[in-house]
DNA sequence: AACTGACTCAACCGCCGGTGA
DNA sequence: GTCACCGGCGGTTGAGTCAGT
């Protein structure tokens, strides 16, 4: 069938948001909650299609996002997810809670393609591997077939997690504050380290945007200057591009978020990006425990609360 | 100091699958 | 059973930034 566009070209309008539109957005998704995209360009007044809305919520102002910065763990997660899943970045990023599909794809394109193909395979399991992507399969696969290759790529993934892991524990082992409290993927990172909106998990940091914050974050945005659109207007960039002195100014589930009463009841509650993770744990030590928990395990049928579980509720 | 090329990343585009009428 | 709508995904683009000359 003949799909017309998602919205039609007059009147949209497309390139960088200002922080006025994202103000907006984000207060009317803190009261309605995000989907009905397409309803949101008509009842904020938005010029904007509902698919630019929702990615620019879900891949921007989203609570618990972590931007740049990626640490070797992460970067080795990637690297093994997507030689064993392929190019499939929002089941990658369901491994990644912080982290967006978009902002891994990123990375990939930029960083780890280059880093694996032009030094070779330089961590030894990309190279050939991440060529041929286990993702190249033929879309037309019965439901059975498709559960069958889901149990076959968790299997994987697992052991390749696993074994990530293990080895990154052997080269440098992490912080017990890394693994207990923090983001064990960030807790290194030197940007995130400093950075409290890397610090908790999305789904219990409580997303603070009060009005107080959102006039801290305009007057943020406004003191940055330079060029409107993108750069300021995007508080994870003025977050990654300071370092960390903005990070706590624009409490996206941060330092306001994390030190605030876990009880504080979050508009956000309903937040679309799944965190895999227990409110107190951090997504990495959840994959960890999952990993460690059975070493020959075949609990793909675990009771509720593994890791499993809530990867198959999410990522798949 | 100016210029140029490389790099980064936010955003757009088109397609696909799920779902409800 | 068919159709249309909507949300989601992956690929791609282009403006802005940075580093080197």
């Amino acid at each position: 069938m003949v799909r017309p566009p998602c919205c039609d070209k007059e009147g949209i309008k497309k390139g960088p948001w200002t922080p006025e539109e994202d103000l907006v957005l984000v207060s009317y998704i803190q009261e309605h909650g995000p989907g009905n995209w397409r309803a949101v360009p008509t009842r904020t007044g938005l010029m904007r299609c509902s698919k630019s809305c929702r990615l620019r919520w879900t891949n921007y102002l989203r609570p618990g996002i972590k931007r740049g910065n990626f640490t070797d763990q992460e970067e080795k997660l990637i690297v093994h997810l997507q030689a064993l899943l392929g190019n499939r970045w929002a089941a990658i990023a369901s491994y990644l809670p912080e982290r967006t599909d978009n902002d891994i794809k990123n990375y990939w394109n930029t960083h780890l393609r280059r880093k694996l193909q032009g030094g070779g395979e330089g961590e030894g399991e990309g190279g050939g591997a991440a060529s041929k992507p286990a993702a190249q399969r033929p879309a037309s696969s019965s439901k059975g077939q498709w559960e069958r290759r889901l149990q076959t790529d968790i299997g994987m993934a697992r052991r390749a997690l696993r074994e990530a892991l293990t080895s990154l524990d052997a080269v440098k082992p992490l912080p017990d504050a890394a693994v207990g409290a923090g983001s064990g993927a960030a807790a290194d990172s030197p940007a995130s380290s400093s950075s409290g909106a890397s610090q908790c998990s999305p789904s219990a940091a409580g997303y603070v945007l009060t009005t107080e914050n959102i006039s801290r974050m305009l007057d943020g945005w406004a003191r940055k200057g330079g060029r409107a659109g993108t750069g300021p207007a995007t508080p994870g960039a003025a977050e990654s591009a300071s370092g960390s002195s903005e990070a706590s100014e624009v409490s996206y589930g941060g330092t306001a978020a994390s030190a605030a009463p876990p009880a504080l009841p979050s508009p956000f509650d309903y937040e679309t990006k799944p965190s895999v993770a227990a409110p107190d744990q951090t997504p990495l030590s959840a994959i960890e425990s999952w990993l460690f928990a059975d070493v020959d395990g075949i609990d793909h049928h675990v009771q509720g609360g593994s890791f499993l579980d809530a990867a198959m509720d999410y990522a798949f």
